[in-house]
DNA sequence: ACCTGAACACCGTTCAAGT
DNA sequence: ACCTGAACACCGTTCAAGT
């Protein structure tokens, strides 16, 4: 009685596991980005209802500090510099690289931190190369949030899709200021908006990794 | 032939412009919160169709930023403190504050970065500040984007509805990671988790701005 | 326990047609 | 130029009913 069409007409749709869930997740993400990674698209794509996946996932955020997590994976923590200090820069640079290519998933792992295996060996590894450099574990501890944040949200402010706009507003703004009524502004007009994007997120690292050294906690 | 509800039913319609949607939209921000304040609800709030707000506001993201300019008439640029680090840090934490209130419009803001008057005023202020206590032009101009950037994404941080439950997943990894595969993590366990929000925002304050002053620009 | 279809209660943005 | 209603193309999440 069961025609063969029911059983065979698709390569055999495969349970529903959390795993298989942010594997799908993270393939909806890479072909065609965060904008469509909906729990109604992603329910398409694993051929089930949306309902179904609020089994394994608590809601959107969850969703998205998972596949974060999952795509941490790829950060080098392994850089061959010789110093902590460049060292420390380096795995953060590759942390900022990841998340630059979703930016709109850096922007919700600012609310949404991931807390999944390879986020906790990245943490651990931050703080192996402070310990390497003398830097106090209470000054350390802190100052990992702190770096992690300041990658994390560089990468965020990237999310918007239209930049080139935006950005040609705020430029205009910074121009316009009159040394009058902004007298600071006006003065340190080309500084504002002087560096590529590298040399800046480079300077903010070494600034950070300065002030978390000289500065210790209360 | 005229009726008189037509022309006496209410207050009298006012005439559409920029600065009144972007007053009705801190109206609405204020009593019901940023996931009320959508351009359905505003139009409804100004007494007509989500269609006639894109004469004026290009998109929702330029909206918040409005209305975060708008709410940054609030920051207190004037601290009593004697030192200009002192003031700096009392700047940036009253900015924080403002912020605090409505983290979701401090995620916005990370990404539509604001350009109104008020937000030029503090970039302007902070300046200031910096070049009271000698800081190099320079370093002064790309620090003031790392100390707006930590206030912006620490309060972007709270914009989570549900704060208990995902700290609890971050405090439980930290608890359960084992000596053997997270040193570090294991051994900071205790400071990791560590200190008031209040505490940790002032050691962040304090850190950035000995970074900016003892780092040069590349 | 897991899975589902359907429903609830919404969104942002565009566009042709009006004034 | 401005304003509008209606339409387009979606959302997240819940829930009763099934297995």
């Amino acid at each position: 009685m069961t025609s063969p069409r029911s059983r065979r007409e698709r390569p055999a749709k495969p349970a529903l596991t959390r795993a298989g869930i942010i594997d799908a997740a993270v393939a909806v993400l890479r072909a065609e980005g965060l904008a469509k990674l909906t729990m109604r698209r992603l329910a398409q794509e694993l051929d089930t209802g949306a309902a179904s996946l609020y089994v394994y996932v608590r809601n959107t955020a969850a969703l998205h500090a998972a596949v974060l997590d999952e795509l941490l994976g790829e950060v080098d923590l392994d850089t061959k510099n010789t110093g902590w200090a460049e060292r420390l820069e380096a795995v953060l640079t590759s942390y900022a690289a990841v998340l630059f290519r979703y930016p709109g998933l850096a922007q919700s792992a600012l609310v949404a931190r991931p807390s999944g295996e390879n986020y906790l060996r990245l943490v651990d590894t931050l703080l192996g190369l402070l310990a390497e450099g003398d830097v106090p574990r209470d000054q350390a501890a802190w100052g990992v949030d702190l770096l992690l944040q300041h990658a994390t949200a560089t990468a965020a402010e990237h999310a918007d899709e239209r930049p080139d706009e935006e950005w040609q507003a705020v430029f205009t703004a910074v121009r316009d200021a009159s040394p009058d009524t902004h007298p600071h502004l006006a003065a340190a007009r080309a500084e504002l908006v002087s560096g590529a994007p590298e040399e800046r997120l480079s300077w903010a690292f070494r600034a950070l990794i300065a002030g978390i050294v000289h500065t210790p906690n209360p």
